[in-house]
DNA sequence: TGCATTTGACCCTT
DNA sequence: AAGGGTCAAATGCA
């Protein structure tokens, strides 16, 4: 056998970050309990967490349950490289190694295994530094797409970016994708004190899709996991309330012309499915029963299905990644 | 003056 | 070949 590469140690990392995963799920399902109870009984619940905070700490939750599952998959990735280079001792070409050197101008960086979600929100925010680098209109897209990368590439080697476009469906919301992960100091996990003291921002946001395997940009429309997102603001600190809007200096006019005036709503939050459930289509009941429940029973049924999909189906085992096609 | 954004060119992927 | 992603010079702003 080749597998050489230490796999009782691998088997024990996995398993500790399931059991990281599973406790923020936990985590996060004891704070919608306690957010039901507290919305049932909103009198005589004094001396407990506010809805606020109890519903910060649900989506803390999910975005922990989220980073962990990425820099599992991360490794996962990069494990998976380091077997492929193997074959013959030589390292496997890099995209775009031994192709033109012609100056390097516009070269194509993007790592095909990068990690990719999508988000929908109201506001671009989150806890990251970001520095625009390129605009492109899309085609049959009304609206153009921007892209960020980490002010931390540098300096710190960070290699994740993101675009952000508007959405086609509702111009009051914004698709971002995150491809790739954070290797920079200062990740949203770091920094919880905005948690608490912008209430706002975090309810416009819930993830739309999440790809361990490609960079394919899902289609709006394909809800297969859905979760709320953590954003907090620090991206472009300035002092105008509507530095959302005026302060990118986007060229176009249209682009951030509705969010000027968006109002919060409460996010809907979607069933929890991982990606091995993508082609059944026998979910009709489920769902119905699912639409039918409040978003607070909807909450916790995604902690539930989430703590049981991660119990049974997804132990980070290696026939999880082996049924992806990796490059 | 230094840093961020804009924008057109270049190059990669499909 | 078309569309999309990235680069870097030009430009704007504090």
């Amino acid at each position: 056998m080749n597998n050489t590469l230490c796999p009782e140690s691998e088997i024990s990392i996995s398993a500790k970050k399931n059991r990281m995963i599973m406790k923020e799920l936990v985590k996060g399902q004891e704070s919608a309990t306690q957010l039901k109870v507290l919305l049932e009984k909103p009198f005589g619940s004094e001396g407990s967490l506010s809805c606020q905070e109890l519903t910060a700490n649900v989506l803390r939750s999910f975005t922990q349950a989220i980073s962990i599952i990425n820099s599992s998959s991360a490794d996962e990735v990069a494990h998976r490289s380091l077997l492929n280079s193997g074959q013959n001792g030589s390292p496997v070409a890099v995209s775009g190694e031994n192709r033109s050197q012609k100056g390097g101008r516009g070269r194509y960086n993007r790592r095909k295994n990068a990690l990719t979600w999508t988000i929908l929100s109201c506001t671009t925010d989150d806890n990251h530094a970001w520095r625009k680098y390129g605009q492109k209109r899309i085609l049959n897209s009304e609206f153009p797409r921007s892209y960020f990368r980490c002010s931390h590439k540098y300096d710190q080697g960070c290699r994740a970016i993101k675009q952000v476009q508007v959405d086609q469906e509702n111009p009051n919301m914004l698709q971002t994708t995150y491809i790739g992960i954070h290797t920079c100091n200062g990740t949203p996990m770091a920094t919880h004190s905005a948690i608490g003291s912008s209430s706002t921002e975090w309810e416009s946001s819930y993830l739309l899709n999440f790809d361990h395997h490609d960079s394919k940009v899902p289609n709006v429309q394909d809800h297969h996991i859905s979760s709320p997102n953590l954003t907090i603001k620090q991206e472009f600190p300035k002092e105008d309330t509507h530095s959302d809007v005026a302060d990118h200096k986007y060229s176009d006019p249209n682009l951030w012309s509705d969010l000027k005036d968006f109002q919060p709503f409460k996010p809907t939050i979607m069933p929890f499915r991982m990606e091995s459930d993508n082609n059944n289509n026998n979910n009709t009941n489920a769902d119905n029963v699912y639409s039918s429940c409040t978003d607070y029973q909807r909450l916790n049924m995604n902690f539930e299905m989430a703590s049981v999909h991660f119990d049974t189906d997804f132990h980070f085992d290696e026939s999880h990644f082996d049924e992806s096609p990796l490059l």
